[in-house]
DNA sequence: ATGATACTTGACTATTTTGGTCAGGTTTAT
DNA sequence: ATAAACCTGACCAAAATAGTCAAGTATCAT
C-alpha cells in the first residue's frame, strides 16, 4: 500500500499557497523554491487543480495562483480527487459484472476493501486545507 | 494510493485456510484452485507468513498449512506486516536525521501522514481473520 | 509595443514496483 | 522409492511513478 508523492506534493503546495492567500497570487516558482518541488511537476499538478476549480490562475507578470474557495472549504478529498490520487482497491471493486478474480463471485476480501475505502475517505473528508495551515504555522503567529 | 494484490491474496488465502482450520492441513494447491491464485505466488506468500508465525507447515503427503494461532487472534495488521505490505508514506517518515524533502525541516504534510497511518492501522487492528470468515460464510451455516 | 514573467499543454522517458514465473531443490507419509 | 507438498532464490515483463523537455500563449509593467 502506498501513497504517491503527487498527492503529497499537491497538498504541500496548497498549504504553502493557502498561507499567503488573500494577499497576492503566489507564483509556482516561489512554491517550487520553498517546497523543493520541480517547477515542471508543479505545473502538471496545478493544471489539474485548476480544472477542478480548486485554484484560479492569474496570468502575466506578478501572476500566479490563488485559492478558488476558502481554505476551510477545501477538503483533502477534493485535492486527492483532483490529482487522480485514488484509493485503488486492486481492481477489486468496479467490475460489477464479473467478480474480482475472474470468477462470477466476489472475492473473499471484497467487502473489506469497501470498508477500508470508506474509512480512509472519512479521514480525508474531515481534514481541510485550513486545518493543515493551522497545524503547521500556529506556533509562529 | 494503492493496495497491492500481494496483501489481498494473503488475506484471501488465510480466510480460505481459516475456514478449514482444525480439521486437516490445507494444501496450497487447494487454495490455489479455489481462490484462483498461482501456486508459485502462494508459496512466496506463505513462506513469509510462516516466518512470522502466522501459519505452520506440515510437510509430506497430505501436508499443507494450518493456522498457528486462533483466527480471532490474527489481526489483519499481522498479515500485512508479514507480507511487507506497509503503509508507506512516500519516504516521508523514516529519515529521522534529514527532513522529508532534503531540507532539515519536516515537510508540511509530515504530521498528516502520521495521522493517516494511525487511522488505517486502527482499522486493520480491529479486524481479525475470524471476523472475515464469519462475514463471508455465516449465511451458509 | 515589447519584453519579461508566468501560465499551459503535451509528449516523452528512466526508474521503480508489482505481480508474477521458473527452476531446482528438500522433506516426509505411505 | 516415489509422489505430494513444502521451500528458496533468481529472474522477468508490464505497469505505474516521478518526473523532464519543448514549445508554446497570455498578460502586465514599462
Amino acid at each position: 500500500m502506498r501513497l504517491t508523492s503527487k498527492g503529497r506534493y499537491a497538498v504541500m503546495a496548497l498549504v504553502d499557497l493557502a498561507r499567503f492567500d488573500g494577499i497576492n497570487p503566489v507564483s509556482l516558482r516561489d512554491i517550487s523554491l520553498r517546497q523543493s518541488i520541480s517547477l515542471d511537476y508543479l505545473e502538471q499538478i496545478f493544471s489539474k487543480l485548476r480544472k477542478k476549480e480548486i485554484v484560479q490562475s492569474v496570468r502575466g507578470t506578478q501572476g500566479g495562483y490563488i485559492l478558488n474557495r476558502k481554505a476551510k472549504e477545501i477538503k483533502l478529498t477534493n485535492i486527492f480527487d483532483a490529482v487522480d490520487e485514488k484509493v485503488k482497491t486492486v481492481q477489486c471493486k468496479k467490475e460489477s459484472k464479473k467478480g474480482c478474480n475472474g470468477k462470477s463471485t466476489k472475492c473473499l476480501t471484497h467487502n473489506l476493501w469497501d470498508e477500508l475505502e470508506t474509512h480512509i475517505n472519512n479521514f480525508f473528508d474531515k481534514k481541510s486545507l485550513d486545518d493543515l495551515v493551522k497545524e503547521n504555522f500556529e506556533r509562529r503567529l
